[in-house]
DNA sequence: ATGATTATGTTGAAAATTTCAACAAAAAAA
DNA sequence: TTTTTTTGTTGAAATTTTCAACATAATCAT
């Protein structure tokens, strides 16, 4: 008799899993510390000295770090202080969206060193969109000598692995485009090339250097033509099958309620998506410039709610905003009972009016939650420029990670 | 000037770590594939064969493994198969609800040896219940020479690490009760003492023995006088705030709907909760018996659902379960469409009438599901007796996986 | 000034564990 | 009887962490 063929479990420790993960536990304390000395390096990994005095020298020797001065103590030698050698460490991210190409060009430990939109022509087609990325990232790697990698997003559902879509809202003609190889030639030019979907790495940006920083358990909302949510836990992204993401835009409000693109009845969605909102400002006569921006780079300082500088919102679209904000609450009300996060960030172009939509929001929640546990959790804005594309560009240096 | 304090991040690997994770992974298949030889458990966990070996000849050397018999393969020199030592590896767990302790004890790789019911007067004291779980415990660990730890699971809010029950709902009387402090002589007597919230532990149980156990990604109900959920995700538990848990009872399913406990209207439990099911039988004219068995020892063969013994349900009765299936599809929704599990195992007394229950479930969900993501999820019945006992007997074995 | 104290960073030896290759053992096949 | 195939053991090599000793550089006390 043969025997049956045996599943196999991956996953077993040795020498150089144990040093990949101490190294990068030094690199993420680094990114978080720097610059710091290797003294309070190996107080706040934990690591021994020797360990970090290794690191520390193999990493100088690779030219990813470097001393920088040093920091006096009250007593004693003073530290000599680490940090990344600054004009080295950059990876590329790219964000894919219905309209346009997204393209950050990132600096550890946490700059935006450029950005640049690329727009896409309704009605391109694969190969179309495809150049256009390889542009993107042509252009913002020409700006530097050394990318360490590049990071790609998409909307929709994605084989991550293969980088294949599977199908994408909004890009149809996307539908089944293999990347991984129409991206074989930017994989040599700039290292290796990671695929992730929109909302996870807008999810994983907010983990790394926006409001989800500091948080053991957050929630990253992406408000736009559809409503999605992505859980983080412990700096990992919540897991489902392939590709797939929080439909927080398809999470009943209204039993009975507005039909949803889905055939559904009473979707977030319904409310809250960016045509529900349109439509709302057209039946009031407004533009949808009341609302939302054209397709403008937002400037890359300052933060994402700028009160007081634009002209005062008319009476009309602050109810609609209230309103939204409401829709909102409704929605985030099991995520708040069933996860407790400690806080949810919210990406978006209506959270340019974060001051009147969260307060809503927050106001709603109080009805569709146990109060203990309302307590615990913060609605913030996201004040992150192309969170999706900087989420993937983080996502080029998980090899170090 | 002095350096202000820096928070430590915890997580070295070194060679304990190394060994005890490569050990866990050699357990975990050993549990789930026993009796099989050392040749195989190489294959299957990725081990050296060395490590295989050494790691073999140390459990025998503790007596917790032993060789059992030889497998012929179709050429070559035969396996030497490994197994448990029956009568050997034994934990007790204790799970403290609001009328009874549940005791189990179990027996790896998988074997519930005992169990036990100890009723909890109405209005007992602290010191009397605790007294309880300590006499539950004595009689298990009676029945065999050598217990590798004990768990012990509470319902409502816990501490688990001082084990301290900060508020339990339905047992007031436990409230800020310091139960790692009470239990120091059952530490003594049967090894470490790990406690857990009940839902956890049972969501713990469906990973080990279950109907998660061959799942990445699994959700975990509880109904019974709340409502509770706990995700599951790659052998781990979704982990809030200390002690909180999916708040699932309270989950808006009606909007301005009925009133609820919690102050809010239409949380779930409002209409799927204990006493709301209770008070619609009494409303019927039925009393607790025609969906309620008093409060017996199930039996520990067969399961849960046994179709056709029991006379035929009045149809009044019917229609209320139906409803019941209604209302708890209307709850799944957002688990769905947040989290698309492969499976959501649903454990209490009503699943007795899974069959009327999850079809109507089902039904509703497909009025508020994205139907891609309800294509993957299955809804099943828990099969387990004392998930909750069993959860927390397998968490004492935690510092050996 | 000068030695004592304190903290940083380096170095070499020890310890723990995995990995690798060689080999003995046991059974079927030629 | 020899060859082949698979299992399980063994010793040496390799890798990495850990531990203790030490050189270094600053402040503090006398």
């Amino acid at each position: 008799m043969t025997r049956p063929k045996l599943p196999v479990a991956a996953g077993v420790a040795n020498h150089g899993t144990m040093k990949s993960h101490n190294i990068a536990t030094f690199m993420q304390t680094l990114r978080h510390h720097a610059p710091v000395s290797r003294a309070d390096l190996s107080r706040l990994t934990g690591l021994d000295k020797k360990c970090v005095s290794l690191f520390s020298s193999e990493l100088i020797e690779k030219g990813l770090i470097e001393e920088v001065g040093t920091l006096a103590a009250a007593r004693g030698r003073p530290g000599c202080l680490l940090d990344f050698v600054p004009g080295r460490n950059f990876s590329i991210g790219l964000a894919i969206q219905a309209d346009r190409v997204n393209g950050v060009l990132f600096e550890l430990p946490g700059r935006l060193a450029a950005a640049a939109v690329h727009p896409i022509a309704a009605g391109a087609a694969r190969r179309e969109v495809a150049e256009t990325v390889k542009r993107a990232a042509g252009d913002l790697a020409a700006r530097t000598e050394r990318v360490a990698g590049v990071g790609v997003s998409f909307p929709g559902i994605v084989d991550l692995r293969d980088g294949v879509v599977l199908t994408a809202a909004n890009l149809s003609c996307l539908d089944n485009f293999r990347f991984r190889e129409s991206f074989q030639d930017l994989e040599s030019l700039y290292g290796p090339v990671r695929f992730e979907q929109s909302s996870r790495a807008a999810a994983l940006a907010e983990n790394w250097f926006g409001q989800g920083r500091s948080s053991d358990n957050f929630a990253s909302v992406e408000l736009n033509v559809g409503i999605s949510v992505v859980m983080v836990q412990r700096e990992e992204l919540h897991h489902g099958p392939e590709g797939f993401v929080g439909e927080l835009g398809h999470v009943i409000v209204q039993p009975l309620g507005r039909k949803c693109g889905c055939g559904n009845r009473g979707c977030l969605e319904a409310y809250l998506g960016e045509s529900a909102l349109k439509a709302g400002l057209t039946a009031m006569g407004l533009t949808e410039d009341a609302l939302f921006l054209p397709n403008s780079l937002p400037r890359l300082t300052g933060s994402a709610q700028d009160p007081g500088e634009a002209a005062p919102l008319p009476p009309a679209v602050v109810k609609l905003l209230r309103d939204a904000g409401q829709w909102l609450g409704r929605g985030l009300g099991p995520i708040v009972n069933l996860f407790t996060p400690d806080s949810v960030v919210i990406n978006g172009e209506i959270m340019r009016h974060a001051d009147i939509v969260l307060p809503s929001a927050r106001k709603e929640l109080t009805k569709c939650c146990l109060p203990e546990k309302l307590r615990r959790t913060t609605l913030v804005a996201s004040r992150l420029h192309y969170p999706d594309a900087m989420g993937t560009a983080a996502l080029a240096f998980a090899e170090w990670f």
